[in-house]
DNA sequence: CCTCTATGGCGAA
DNA sequence: TCGCCCTAGAGGC
C-alpha cells in the first residue's frame, strides 16, 4: 500500500497513538532487537513522512527510519482491553506498544536507528514532496525540463518527486493526457504546474481516505453505470492495472508496458504519441491483450 | 494446497 | 539485471 499519502497518514495515526508519552520498542522478531532495546521505555515525540520514509523521532535524538518497500505492513491496534497486547504473529520487526494502543511493522525494506544527521541525509536526496506544504516544486520542475528521459521514468524518480508511486504515475499522467514515454524536456511549464497542482489534491484526499481515487465525479461508477471496482486496491481508477479494459472517458483498451523495471499503464487515445523530428515515439510499445492475473 | 503478482528500492554481481 | 524483504490477495488445481 506504501506510495507518500500511505506514509503520511501512518505518521498522523502514529503520532495520535503513541506522541508525547513513553513507549515500549521490542523486536519479536530479532532483527531491530538491540536497536529497540536503546530506545525503550523513552518518549516519542512525533512521527512524520518525507516521500515514502516515516521517521519515529524518539527522544535524545533516537531516530527510527522505515521504509515500507513494496510488501512493508505497519498496521496499528487499538486494545479492547488495557495493556493486553497480543503475541506476535508472523515476523514483527517492530513493535510499539502502549497501554492502549500497539503497532506491528512486518516486510519492511529498511528499519535502522539513526540520528537527525541521518534524517536530513535521507530528505535531502527526495525531490519536492506534494504531500509537504515546504516543498518547492520548481526544483522538479527545472530537472524534469532538462531531461530526455521519459516523464513516466522521472515522475516516479524519488530524487525528483518524492512520494509519487506507480499508481499515481499513471494516474496523473492520463488525467493530463500525457504518453509515459514522453521526455521530460517536451512538456510546458503550464503542463507541470497542472501535474503539481494535481498531485496535492489527489495526494492530499488519499491521505484523509487512505486509498487512491483518481477517477472525476463524471467517471465515477455511480455516475457512469458501471461496477465499481472489485480488487486489493480499492480506490477508482483511470488506467492502473486496466490494460485492456475500456477506457473510462473514450473506450479505447487502456495498454501497458513496461517502463524502467515497472509496469505503466495509459490510454492510447487520451494520451496521444508524442511525435518529434518526424520520429514516433512509443507507437510499437505496449500491449492491451496481456493482463496482470 | 501451490504459484503469481504487487502502490519499492537497496545492494550484490 | 537479479535477489531480497518475506506480506497479502487472487487465482489455479
Amino acid at each position: 500500500m506504501p506510495e507518500g499519502h500511505t506514509l503520511k497518514r501512518l505518521a498522523l495515526h502514529l503520532t495520535e497513538a503513541f506522541a508525547g508519552r513513553p513507549v515500549r520498542v521490542s523486536s519479536p522478531q530479532g532483527r531491530f532487537a538491540a536497536e529497540a532495546a536503546t530506545i525503550d521505555g523513552s518518549t516519542l515525540e512525533r512521527a512524520e513522512s518525507a516521500g515514502k520514509h516515516l521517521f519515529l523521532d524518539f527522544a535524545a535524538d533516537h531516530l527510527v527510519h522505515i521504509h515500507l518497500g513494496l510488501i512493508g505492513v505497519f498496521e496499528i491496534s487499538t486494545l479492547a482491553t488495557p495493556d493486553a497486547a497480543p503475541a506476535p504473529i508472523g515476523q514483527v520487526r517492530l513493535r510499539l506498544s502502549n497501554t492502549q494502543s500497539y503497532a506491528d511493522l512486518r516486510g519492511a525494506t529498511r528499519c535502522d536507528l539513526i540520528g537527525s544527521i541521518g534524517r536530513a541525509e535521507v530528505v535531502a536526496a527526495l525531490g519536492p514532496d506534494p504531500l509537504r506544504a515546504d516543498a518547492d516544486p520548481d526544483l522538479a520542475w527545472q530537472r524534469i525540463r532538462r531531461s530526455n528521459r521519459a516523464i513516466g521514468d522521472l515522475v516516479m524518480d524519488q530524487a525528483v518527486l518524492a512520494g509519487i508511486g506507480n499508481v499515481y504515475r499513471a494516474e496523473v499522467l492520463f488525467r493530463h493526457g500525457i504518453h509515459p514515454l514522453r521526455p521530460g524536456s517536451s512538456l510546458r511549464a503550464g503542463q507541470f504546474a497542472s501535474i503539481w497542482a494535481d498531485l496535492v489534491a489527489l495526494m492530499a484526499t488519499g491521505v484523509e481516505t487512505g486509498r487512491i481515487d483518481t477517477v472525476r465525479p463524471e467517471h465515477t461508477p455511480e455516475a457512469m453505470g458501471r461496477p465499481p471496482r472489485v480488487d486489493d486496491h480499492g480506490g477508482e481508477v483511470y488506467v492502473y492495472r486496466r490494460n485492456g479494459m475500456p477506457c473510462h472517458v473514450c473506450g479505447s483498451l487502456v495498454r501497458t508496458g513496461e517502463l524502467v523495471g515497472r509496469n505503466t499503464f495509459w490510454c492510447p487515445r487520451c494520451q496521444p504519441v508524442f511525435r518529434s523530428r518526424g520520429r514516433t515515439v512509443g507507437h510499437t510499445h505496449g500491449r492491451s491483450t496481456r493482463r496482470p492475473t
